[in-house]
DNA sequence: CTGTGCCTGATTTTT
DNA sequence: TCAGGCACAG
């Protein structure tokens, strides 16, 4: 331990070594602060406190991992195993399937995903007769999850005419009601919406006081990183769980609050002095990430924020490069910068393509970054976007996995009861929803019982709902002995979807199929993790809330040198060599729906100031003076961010290529002078532009289409090692066995295998089609 | 009930 | 631009 205390400045030793009380640590970015709260945790087991009663709430799931890994390097895995360590959601869904039970749901309740509630929502909405073009979905569900972030049931609701008037006022007198049936049905359902993993908690602490002292009990110490970002609901479960010893260390930033959108309160940091009881106070304040220059830009841009608590990051590193500032004309021609720049870097420098990342408000930029990458055959990768569990065709297979698990899942029901087609249409479906919401059950109950329900469906189709009730029956007997991974096999095969995708010839087609593959691969790979666990449970269920819970970023499969795609939310808590930050433009960063207020305003700087932060020891800041939105072309005028930064920080370069592409002559853009650009008065500028723009609309349009052919390609992602990269004698990493050997290799091609020899002593045949596997050294070195 | 083709709205960020 | 929803015909 002492050998780890001594690679601790002061500053950080402080709060590492205060082993009980209230404390907080104000961390500003790149400060080192999971280094302290890592060696916090293993600090507090060396004083002989049981990592059983340790509790770490984190904001992801690779966070958690990566700091347990972390720690059961320093006081080893036996040690490290007992920690509860996750996120907010994954920690309670645990704890809820335990005791659910006394809010009346059962242990194996399903997890809705936003798309599930969303459509249930919409259905609802559909049912009580509404307009859906007053009452849209997406809203509908942001404020009703915005009423559960902050504990108004629906009981609460109806007894606070404040927020019914509200709703009146928006035109939709109907919310309460529509928040009640939604309850109901995801009551009714066995399923839990993401912030009911919270919000039932609450109501599972407060309304059973011998549950709540078992887990005060339990959790004897509490840590929670990235406190900035909880809401209401989180602080809650905090401050009840904590309640007793007190023994509470929350980290945070509040210059890195970025999810209010999302119901987190600021204050939950700001105040939580006035909270505990002799809070002592820490703050990390030494960046040990960036150089000079990037510290002072985001510095110098958080200035602009009124509320915030005082703090200086300064750091003790080299001046390094300034921040450059790019000028594109493009959304293309930022992409083609940003290719050439990492392409030539690269080169000179020497790095790798992990070194770089390219950051952006909206997902969907990262369409322009991604062709301009393939074009130049640097590999990529994106986080975020579309997961892949959410996928269509993923989400299909899952839906009957869930639907077996837990048969009253109405969402998954429906999704699958007529998929493959097995002529069972909406009338059926809307007959058997009408069926179950008058007798109380549940729709498959219904189902199950055609017989004794006095319902309008004809014969023919009565039979096919019977067929599919044995279908589904079957499976659950399967369930009861064989794993996972073989049943989702099974079901991918007898219930028609493989089928189904196999006639689907086209390049998307079959991805689908590839990806339904991939899918049942992870399936196996859990399930073999699984069983390596003494008290593995039901893998079924396990592997499913792990696919409720998961994000884009928690596995990181596939060849590890990759230049990172992602928004800036994601970004938070990583770092890069160099970073891209493009787009950088009025409506699109500050986002057009964010300028309203000062304090989203705020957010938005603070986002900013995050992804300033990511970077090592470059960053490059881009924006455009029109890009593709909504499939037009719209004229763009440069975010007030840049100008907010000290002119010390940055270099605003001028676009060689500009130059040396006749075609792309700045001339036709009027006199505006890149460097001058950013000073012009917005109305003349934007007048020379329009003007301008015409010309090279055209041939900017042609370029891009060739290429959309090639955008539909498999990205190079996810490549499993083959037998030609391996070696007898290399060290490698697996995701779920930890580090080994390879000491034997045997097959070629699909057959491949290795035998690997894990450092928990463990030796292992892997298929390494199958197997992920990163290699970590190789024989020579 | 199924398949086709037109229309519409989405682009703020995510556990 | 594009995916998902809806109407209509078979």
């Amino acid at each position: 331990m002492e050998k780890y205390l001594s690679q601790l400045n002061d500053a950080q030793l402080e709060p590492t070594i205060q082993v009980d009380g209230p404390m907080i640590i104000i961390a500003g970015a790149g400060s080192g602060k999971t280094r302290v709260l890592t060696y916090r945790i293993a600090y507090l087991m060396s004083k002989g406190i049981d990592s059983f009663n340790i509790l770490a709430l984190t904001f992801t799931n690779k966070a958690a991992k990566e700091m347990k890994s972390r720690i059961a390097d320093i006081v080893g895995e036996s040690e490290a195993k007992n920690l509860w360590m996750g996120t907010f959601h994954s920690v309670f869904a645990k704890i809820l399937r335990f005791e659910g039970h006394h809010l009346g749901y059962p242990s194996n309740f399903t997890i809705y995903d936003t798309q599930d509630c969303q459509k249930l929502i919409g259905s609802i909405i559909k049912e009580m007769g509404l307009d859906k073009d007053i009452y849209k979905t997406k809203q509908v569900f942001s404020r009703i999850s915005s009423y559960k972030n902050s504990l108004v049931t629906v009981k609460a609701y109806f007894k606070n005419p404040e927020l019914m008037e509200a709703d009146a006022m928006a035109r939709r007198p109907k919310m309460g009601e529509i928040y009640a049936a939604y309850v109901e049905r995801c009551f009714k359902a066995g399923a839990m919406d993401f912030d009911d993993l919270l919000l039932r908690t609450n109501e599972l602490l407060t309304r059973f006081p011998n549950v709540l002292a078992q887990y005060q009990d339990k959790f004897r110490y509490i840590l929670v990183d990235e406190y900035q970002d909880t809401n209401h609901s989180q602080y809650l479960i905090v401050r009840a769980l904590a309640d007793r010893f007190q023994n509470i260390c929350v980290v945070g930033d509040d210059a890195q609050s970025i999810y209010a959108f999302r119901g987190a309160n600021i204050n939950n940091i700001l105040n939580f002095q006035k909270d505990y009881d002799g809070v002592k106070m820490f703050r990390l304040e030494q960046n040990y990430r960036s150089t000079k220059n990037i510290v002072g830009a985001a510095n110098s841009v958080i200035e602009h924020n009124k509320t915030k608590l005082d703090k200086i990051v300064w750091t003790a590193n080299d001046e390094g490069e300034k921040v450059i500032v790019h000028r594109a004309l493009t959304d293309g021609d930022e992409g083609r910068y940003v290719a050439s720049t990492i392409w030539e870097t690269k080169m000179n420098e020497q790095l790798h393509n992990s070194d770089f990342a390219v950051l952006y408000r909206t997902n969907a930029q990262s369409r322009a970054i991604e062709d301009a990458l393939r074009k130049r055959d640097i590999p990529y990768r994106i986080y975020g976007g579309l997961s892949f569990y959410q996928r269509k065709e993923i989400k299909d297979v899952t839906a009957y996995l869930r639907l077996i698990l837990n048969s009253a899942d109405e969402e998954a029901l429906k999704r699958v009861i007529n998929y493959p087609a097995r002529g069972i249409g909406q009338t059926t479906v809307d007959r058997l929803v009408v069926a179950a919401n008058a007798t109380g059950k549940t729709m498959y109950d219904v189902m199950k019982d055609i017989d004794s329900v006095n319902i309008n469906i004809n014969n023919g189709t009565k039979n096919k709902l019977r067929d599919f009730v044995t279908l589904i029956e079957s499976y659950k007997v399967m369930n009861q002995t064989a794993n996972a991974f073989d049943l989702a096999e099974h079901v991918s095969k007898t219930s028609g979807l493989v089928r189904e995708l196999g006639k689907d010839a086209t390049p998307e087609g079959v991805t689908k199929m590839d990806n339904v593959q991939e899918l049942l691969n992870g399936i196996k790979d859990f399930v073999e993790g699984q069983m390596e666990l003494a008290d593995a449970g039901d893998s079924l269920a396990e592997f499913l809330e792990d696919v409720a819970l998961a994000t884009d970023l928690d596995g990181d499969k596939g060849d590890p040198d990759h230049v990172a795609l992602m928004t800036i939310h994601l970004a938070k808590g990583l770092e890069f060599g160099h970073v891209f930050i493009v787009g950088m433009e009025e409506d699109l960063f500050p986002s057009g729906m964010s300028m309203n207020t000062r304090s989203e305003l705020e957010e938005e700087r603070r986002l900013f100031y995050v992804a300033l932060t990511r970077a090592e020891k470059q960053a490059y800041l881009t924006y455009t003076l029109s890009r593709y939105r909504w499939g037009k072309l719209i004229d763009a005028e440069p975010s007030r961010f840049i100008e907010e930064i000290d002119d010390q920080f940055v270099n605003i370069t001028t676009p060689l290529r500009e130059r040396q592409n006749p075609m792309l002559d700045p001339s036709i853009f009027g006199d505006i002078e890149p460097n001058r650009v950013r000073f012009a008065k917005p109305k003349t500028a934007k007048l020379q532009k329009k003007e301008s723009m015409k010309k090279p609309e055209k041939f900017i349009i042609s370029t891009p289409k060739k290429l959309k052919r090639v955008a539909n390609a498999k990205p190079s992602e996810n490549s499993n090692l083959t037998d030609s990269k391996l070696a007898v004698g290399n060290t490698v990493n697996h995701q779920r066995f930890g580090r080994g050997q390879v000491t034997k290799l045997e097959g070629s091609g699909a057959d491949a295998k290795a035998e690997i020899k894990f450092q928990n002593g463990d030796t292992k045949n892997l298929l390494l089609r199958f197997a992920k596997l990163e290699i970590l050294r190789t024989k020579q070195d």
